[in-house]
DNA sequence: CCCATATCAGTTCAACTGATATGC
DNA sequence: CGCATATCAGTTCAACTGATATGG
């Protein structure tokens, strides 16, 4: 993929044998600035991608769940809990997709209080294009191999058990 | 660490496994939501331990590396190519940090295009109990073993390497 | 009445574009 | 002059706080 960027040594690598000299152990440090620098360069790549559909990253995860639920709408209490994002940027993130055409909204019948996304036919078209797309890309991922992928899926998910995103094993 | 959230199952798993029935192959895209998740919870982790010194995590990184350099100065310059962050990011960091008193701006006597930045006395004193204070977290990494770090970062680095971040071994 | 859901107004933060000043 | 470095003005985006409206 190679974009312009590039330096002739990896900057994490360095960073990491300075800090160890320096600071101690180094092992924590390297892998916590490696998730913050993979997370800039996936989402950089995603976006590029979703641009011509017109959406975000946030906005394509949003269409996704609801492309999965079996009605194809969501309450927006839902949307937040599952995607770990804040109730205000939920009511952003549905008026974008509104205004793009690509959800509806509508009240709860069973819930006064709750609003339900819908996917429109449009969205659906999009979401299905969209993924379409990133998985052409293999979500930037094609770097690792299966049994690879499995692993950091699994060791990342320890990270987010102990931080206490979800209970399930215990 | 079980911030109040916490789903009685694991979202990105249940993605996983609807994403399978539905789109094809999961396992990428369970890798790429699990490290936008673990960027997230690392990252709120970490401005909270720092926000009794004023500074982002973003900032932080800038007062490590000025810390790492010979003489505790750096070009602007230098600092975005190290850090991947924008110029107008970089100027937006440095004048934060000048105005914290964490750091000094001066011409770059051998260039007077550039700027240097340099770690004030508070500076250094704010970096390093900041370090102090993120080792004593584990950098939010006490779910994983030296050797899971060690694994966690090779995978990581390989797809920074995939995606031309740096070129040390081509 | 209290609580839940959603929205609104406004703040902070960081990435970015385009234009500009200054020095090599 | 062209090019590099940094800054400035302004946009977009997402997370957040605090306040508010509405319904259970």
């Amino acid at each position: 993929m190679e974009s312009g960027a590039g330096l002739p040594f990896d900057p994490i690598q360095r960073a990491g044998d300075i800090w160890a000299r320096r600071y101690g152990p180094a092992e924590a440090m390297r892998v916590a600035t490696s998730v913050m620098r993979v997370q800039q360069i996936l989402l950089a790549r995603y976006d590029a991608v979703l641009r011509p559909y017109e959406i975000t990253f946030a906005r394509y995860e949003a269409l996704v769940l609801l492309d999965f639920s079996r009605t194809g709408s969501l309450s927006l209490k839902t949307i937040g809990e599952r995607l770990q994002v804040h109730p205000t940027s939920v009511t952003n993130i549905i008026d974008r997709l509104v205004t793009a055409g690509l959800v509806a909204r509508r009240r709860n019948p069973d819930d006064g209080r709750g609003v339900l996304a819908t996917l429109t036919d449009t969205g659906r078209d999009v979401v299905r294009r969209a993924t379409k797309d990133l998985m052409a890309i293999d979500f930037g991922l094609d770097a690792l191999d299966d049994q690879d992928r499995s692993l950091l899926f699994e060791r990342l998910r320890d990270v987010r058990s102990a931080a206490g995103d979800f209970t399930s094993s215990e």
